[in-house]
RNA sequence: CGGGGUGUAGCGUAGCCUGGUAGCGCGCCUGGUUUGGGACCAGGAAGUCGGGAGUUCGAAUCUCUCCACCCCGACCA
């Protein structure tokens, strides 16, 4: 194995350190404010930004370890352009499907071209032209490279901005068998990358989203801060993003009726909370009526408007329910006036002829429940189904449309589920033949006869990996970074640099053989306070920090502490340029 | 895209309601004193008050407009 790529050792007073007191007021996230102050990037423009000195060796780290581990996957590096003609994307039918999100725009001849948030087509050209035989399979191609995706709402520093860095993979095959294959193998080289980065994640069943095709996993960085919410069981492998995992159909029956319909006032109470409050019920007595609108069902068609039905304490799960429905969107309180003649907090589905009704499966067990009269100001209680007000619905019509809650049944069975939340930082997928059908990407197989090729798609968030981490490892003081992605090693800070000779001697000779022995080692000879660089060095996250005073070299030691050490450690000062080759394997 | 908010020196901000030409902290520069946890003293540089238009004798402050940024638009019916 290739020894790890290392980046030269550095006298502060030589480099270029922009750490700031204070964290811009337009800062949210723990990460963005501690990469702005700490000098690793500076804003540009929304979801733009420039990577400083310091964060750029953090993020060539990152690129470093997931190129090695590609490259020891079998997968094999090149560079496609940024700026790509319209007509691929013609060709993939995603010109039109795309939306906003990709940047496009025209050259001096009034050609289309758009800024690549993803390479699929220009992969897919490539194989197209380059690979005519089975015998050339498989092979697997990447890249490190600059994304473009015109966010509607970029945010969190570089977590979510519009111009990010990904490494992208591609992969070909002549069979889906061999497909997955390669699937399992990067399954097993993420597993790898992620770890060696030394970040705490999770490996997650996850929904196809846009990309499309068959087959796919999340990889997330586990921290509270994250946009995505995961499913994980503790007593077996299951774990999935909260957007695909499935809640099972509860296994008791539903409960007899035992009240008699009411109408009860509940002014101003339109939230499930507030009604289960005022009626004194529990909030799982309590139905939710949720208004759509079916965006694929001709405006004034009948079924355009929809109702979803959930436990009050239950929370929709839109990508579930965009299966189902079709593309869909909240109706307006005008489309709810218009169909119930009631205002939205009271509506329900009960005495309500003509409006299709999808029931999550919590609820269609429920009995003796409370929901909106759709009447303004009334709830009813006493709900049952299979009554004259509320007929039972048909099967099809009971669905999975919630999200799981911590404390649900596996769907493997084996457990109950709990809920953690992530930044996803890895994304695979088996396309299988969906571009390369599309823009006609054939290889010959043994027989002589035209295939297209199966694919696979494989990407990470290089960018977003440096926040994650920051997200992930930091405490007051600054951030905290993984030995494997820090931007230096270690930080010598001499006491005294520029007045005590020996301190200063003490401190070169201690650079030297640290550097010498290809440490990465920053030498802090500022002219500075020792608080001013104490404070500076924990900020930028450096695992490791020597102190070189005249107070100790009086005794010939020096001090060793970690970044997340309590407490500083005696070292003889002859033993310490050996103690951190040690400490760094 | 809708709703809300903010924009004053490199960063953080006061002043705006109740118009009279800008103040503070940090940072920066010079000199001095300091030097084991973000020092102190003295002096100094730096602001088209987001842009434009308007009202007014006079606009950071009021009005209009454009721009940028932030938050919300996931308990929802």
């Amino acid at each position: 194995m290739s020894r790890p790529v290392r980046r030269p050792a550095m006298r502060a007073s030589r480099y270029f350190l922009a750490t700031l007191k204070e964290a811009p007021a337009d800062a949210e996230l723990v990460s963005h404010k501690l990469m702005v102050r700490a000098g690793l990037i500076r804003r540009l423009a929304g979801g733009i930004y420039t990577w400083m000195p310091l964060g750029l060796r953090v993020l060539r780290k990152v690129e470093a370890i997931v190129r090695r581990e590609m490259n020891r996957a079998g997968a094999i590096e090149l560079f496609m352009p940024a700026v790509q003609p319209s007509e691929l994307w013609q060709e993939s039918g995603r010109w039109q499907q795309y939306g906003p999100e990709l940047l496009r725009f025209k050259d001096r001849h009034e050609r289309d071209f758009c800024v690549g948030p993803t390479h699929e087509e220009v992969i897919t050209d490539i194989a197209r032209r380059e690979i005519r035989s089975y015998r050339q399979l498989p092979v697997h191609f990447y890249q490190i490279q600059t994304k473009f995706r015109d966010e509607i709402r970029p945010r969190f520093g570089v977590m979510r901005g519009r111009e990010f860095i990904m490494k992208d993979g591609y992969s070909f095959h002549a069979d889906s068998a061999d497909l997955q294959r390669e699937y399992r193998n990067m399954h097993d080289t993420y597993t790898r990358i992620f770890t060696r980065l030394g970040l705490r994640y999770r490996a997650v069943a996850a929904d196809t989203g846009s990309i499309g095709g068959t087959g796919s996993h999340e990889f997330h960085v586990l921290a509270d801060s994250g946009e995505d919410s995961i499913a994980y069981c503790p007593q077996s492998d299951y774990a999935a993003n909260v957007e695909l995992a499935e809640a099972l159909a509860p296994t008791a029956q539903r409960g007899p009726a035992t009240e008699t319909i009411k109408e009860i006032p509940t002014p101003g109470k339109t939230t499930c909370e507030d009604v289960a409050h005022l009626l004194g019920k529990g909030i799982k007595q309590i139905v939710k009526t949720i208004a759509v609108v079916r965006e694929e069902i001709p405006a004034g068609s009948p079924g355009r408007l929809a109702m979803i039905l959930l436990r009050g304490d239950h929370d929709l799960n839109e990508v579930k329910a965009a299966k189902i429905l079709g593309k869909f969107r909240f109706a307006t309180e005008e489309e709810v006036m218009e169909a119930t003649q009631c205002r939205p907090g009271y509506i329900g589905p009960a005495r309500l002829p003509k409006i299709p009704i999808f029931a999550d499966r919590t609820v269609a067990v429920m009995s003796d429940f409370v929901c909106g009269a759709n009447k303004d100001g009334f709830h009813l209680t006493g709900v049952n189904w299979n009554t004259p007000d509320l007929p039972d619905v048909p099967p099809p019509m009971v669905l999975d449309l919630r999200s799981v809650v911590a404390g649900d049944p596996s769907p493997d069975g084996k457990g109950a589920l709990e809920i953690l939340r992530g930044i996803e930082v890895g994304h695979i997928f088996q396309l299988r033949t969906k571009y390369s059908e599309a823009m006609k990407a054939t290889f010959l197989d043994e027989t002589g006869s035209a295939r297209p090729f199966e694919m696979g798609c494989y990407g990470i968030g290089i960018t977003r990996i440096v926040a994650a981490a920051i997200e992930q490892n930091h405490d007051e003081r600054g951030i905290i970074f993984p030995e494997p992605i820090a931007p230096f090693q270690v930080v010598l800070v001499p006491i005294g640099y520029r007045k005590s000779a020996p301190v200063r001697e003490a401190a070169d000779a201690l650079y030297g053989a640290m550097s010498e022995s290809g440490i990465e080692v920053l030498l802090d000879d500022r002219d500075e306070r020792p608080g001013v660089m104490f404070a500076d060095m924990e900020l930028i996250g450096i695992p490791h920090r020597i102190v070189v005073g005249e107070r100790g070299l009086k005794d010939g030691s020096i001090e060793y502490q970690g970044r997340r050490d309590k407490e500083p450690k005696k070292i003889a000062r002859d033993d310490a340029a050996a103690f951190m080759r040690s400490k760094l394997c």
